[in-house]
RNA sequence: CCAGACGGCCGGAUGGUCGCUCUCCGGCGCCGCCCUCGGCGGCGUCCGGGGGGAGGAAAGUCCGGGCUCCACGGAAACACGGUGCCGGGUAACGCCCGGCGGGGGCGACCCUAGGGAAAGUGCCACAGAAAGCAAACCGCCGCCCCGCGGCAACGCCGGGCGGUAAGGGUGAAAGGGUGCGGUAAGAGCGCACCGCGCAUGCCGGCAACGGCUGCGGCACGGUAAACCCCACCGGGAGCAAGACCAAGUAGGGACGGCCGGUCGGCGCCGCCUUCGGGCGGUGCGCGACGAGCCCGUUUCCGGGCUGCCGUCCGGGUCGGUCGCGCGAGGCGUCCGGCAACGGACGUCCCAGAGGAAUGACCAUCCAUGGGGGGCAACCCCCGGGACAGAACCCGGCUUACAGGCCGUCUGGCGAU
């Protein structure tokens, strides 16, 4: 199967995956993930929906922070996305400024962080934390 | 060359690697039909190829329309809202063009919400004596009285009566301005010019209006983005309009209280019967009329809704397709017109998404800012690209905008 990405369109699919609580914020973007549950989907390729609000800027604005989130998706998703998963990336004030070799950088930190903490009870903090700040200010 | 005025236009370019969306063609796969080679149609997280893919403001949603549904039958008056010099353009406009009046600028040119104040009402703060009735605070002038001085004419201090809008002072505004005459002092009191008003006048202009002439000493301040008057225009809501398809339910149900005019219908009971039915009673929110309410108000009148109140229960609205891209359309040439614009001919098809496509990244160039080198052309390094994204579609207006290009004209300086 070729390593192709869906999309999300549905509101109450991105709600889902903002009630998941699974996130991590980068200075270029927030990285919203959620593992689907029902089992007919479970195997197929993981989906990514894009979040813009009005509060980064006006309707050009948030048109280019969504164009360079979904080109940084195309570039990283299909190989270190996970199957059966739904990522939801934020923009944020950074993301239309932010270089986009730092960019890629951000995706692909989140990835790591939200991966890392999938297999950690979500109310214990995770043992092998490098970078704790964050982490810490995010358990309590 | 410097300063300025007006009008028009552009609003990064090229290439490479990955992508998005619409559409067309060809494969591949699946399904259906005709039916046996095959053909047609549909579908696709599929593959390959061709073509199209944001703006001058796409923005604000302020006007005018198209289109759609509702009220559409209609009408009149009232009410409400809008517009407001004249002529033209336009599908229409509050827009545009050309004029007129007024104001500003040496000038090119710019600004102008510009009907009516002898239809009525209101207001004109503060200051000032006085703000629509005209008005006497300081002044100026005349007459009279008292006192003082003087031989007297007269002068001075104080008071009274009267004249005076020229001067001072207040104010946004004080009832035309300047000059001469005139007068006790003054004043359109008289005269000249300017201004103003009126005209049955004459001339130019389609008109707004302008010019001339005559009359009137001038008697009627401003404010109508204050009420108002006059003329003209105006149904309401909006593509979440609206239509269709799929699914599927409903446009309700239950209980309690209160009210229920007339006729019909239906059910039940009783009586009569010539077996068709009839009469009486009772129940029923089933129908009609009446009644009530609504469609801005009223009337004629058209339509719609309806037992009323309270409590409880249940359901629907998040899917798809169309509307949705040939249009008051773009470009070019010619003709008419000062122009806005109109006409003829030729030519082109030019975005259609829906968590919302038109991009991401790199390189070179082009503008542009800073620094360095060089006599110079130029070279090197760093920074770095305005406002801003179609959401049914047009015509305008308004607002935002880095930088640049072109044309016409004005003033000044210099040269010929």
């Amino acid at each position: 199967m070729p390593p192709a990405v869906g999309r999300l369109t549905q509101r109450s699919e991105f709600l889902r995956v903002a009630a998941a609580r699974r996130k991590w914020a980068a200075p270029g973007l927030v990285l919203q993930a959620c593992e689907r549950t029902d089992d007919a989907t479970a195997a197929e390729p993981p989906r990514v929906g894009f979040t813009a609000t009005r509060k980064i800027g006006g309707a050009v604005v948030r048109n280019r922070a969504r164009r360079r989130l979904r080109a940084v998706a195309a570039q990283l998703l299909p190989s270190l996305g996970r199957a059966g998963w739904d990522y939801v990336l934020i923009a944020r004030d950074g993301t239309v400024e932010r270089p986009f070799g730092a960019l890629l950088g951000d995706l692909e930190t989140a990835l790591a962080r939200v991966e890392r903490r999938r297999p950690v009870a979500p109310d214990a903090p995770p043992p092998d934390a490098p970078t704790p700040p964050a982490a810490a200010a995010d358990a309590p």
